[in-house]
DNA sequence: GGAATCACTAAACAGTGTTTAGTAGATTTG
DNA sequence: CAAATCTACTAAACACTGTTTAGTGATTCC
């Protein structure tokens, strides 16, 4: 039957619709600012529409989220064929802080927001979330295995790598680093990104 | 005149009184649980008498973050008497990580939420957050007089530290480590603590 | 004692997320 | 082809939210 088809085909384009508004509202103006009137308004439905395809704004923006986490799981398919672990490791935190730069707004809805999380009872519902750390505890384990890394627990040592950049963008992001001049925010970030690798290292 | 002290005095009281029953919902609901008609149920006045004393939500919790950065820094004041500057640096990060695990929805206001930060415009109205961050930055700065940690900037040695235990709060207060065993949390984290401290020191 | 000031509030405004009842139009059925 | 069904959608309402305005009754001042 043509005609299923062709319905289900249109429900995924609204959904996508509604998605692809709600994202680009989020990102000018933030999750407050963005409300289910506002998206309704730009896609001229009405608010209630939106909710034949969402069940509330919270799975709204999961589902934004995961299509953010998609962007950011290509991206680090960069590194895959760098074959020195250690050149790896730094290539996946350069990309993992250029995706932070690049779409600040995103990341917080990945990393810091709660309100995207609250959907999240069973672990699975962030199997994205789940994956991107998959790949820096591959590359951590690869290290071990090759004794580059002072660490002997991969998931202390990937755990203790991501927290550190995470903290370092959580605290730029949310304007927790006033008083150091902003205009130095992004040498000095990346400078502690170098020495975390550095001193992570096994000299030899 | 024994009248305006009076009323200065009761000024005082009725803005205590407010902010006491604020922090305590905001402790035990969250920020968006606790609307201004609740804070004014809880003592019994009408909503529009706590814009008489503060400008509006956003203030309100910002003063909170004030009185819980009181607290913070007057834990930090118990490592002061600590000569070796390693073992006091150790000893900051443990009273910041208690104060975190004890206080985490006050941490979140001090550190993760944007809302109360909103009104902060000039460095200034983060004044307390200064402090704190220059208690580890003197530590720091006497650790690199001493020659005893792998870095050549206080500023870049402080933000390195901080940044590491602010990620691992962070991402564990926004549940961000669900890949990771509830059970196993705590014991990671302060492992992960452990390895920094370590990391950063000159062998001798 | 009368005027001025004070602390406080009822009610309204404009906004929010979400639900309900109902309506045109497409689709299927007899 | 007409009638019945189903589908996608919406207007309107509900129960909230932060905040402002106009007004009231008690206290203080002269």
């Amino acid at each position: 039957m043509g005609i299923t088809e062709r319905k289900e085909r249109e429900k995924a384009e609204m959904r996508d619709l509604i998605l692809q508004a709600a994202s680009d509202l989020f990102v000018e103006r933030g999750y407050d600012q963005t409300s289910i009137r506002t998206i309704a308004d730009k896609i001229e439905y009405s608010p209630a529409t939106i909710y034949l395809y969402f069940k509330d704004k919270q799975e709204l923006f999961h589902a934004i989220m995961d299509k953010a986490f998609e962007v950011l799981l290509n991206n680090f398919r960069s590194v895959e064929d760098i074959g020195n672990p250690i050149l790896r490791m730094r290539a996946l935190a350069e990309v993992y802080m250029k995706f932070a730069y690049t779409h600040p707004a995103l990341y917080d809805l990945m990393f810091i927001m709660t309100k995207p999380m609250d959907h999240v009872e069973h672990a699975e519902d962030w199997e994205c979330g789940f994956q991107a750390f998959n790949v820096l505890l591959e590359i951590v384990e690869e290290c071990l295995k090759q004794n580059l890394i002072k660490f002997d627990h991969a998931h202390l040592a990937a755990l203790t790598i991501w927290s550190h950049l995470h903290g370092l963008i959580a605290l730029h992001i949310r304007g927790r680093l006033i008083m150091i001049p902003e205009e130095m925010h992004e040498n000095l970030i990346s400078a502690s990104v170098n020495s975390m690798i550095e001193l992570i290292q096994i000299e030899r």
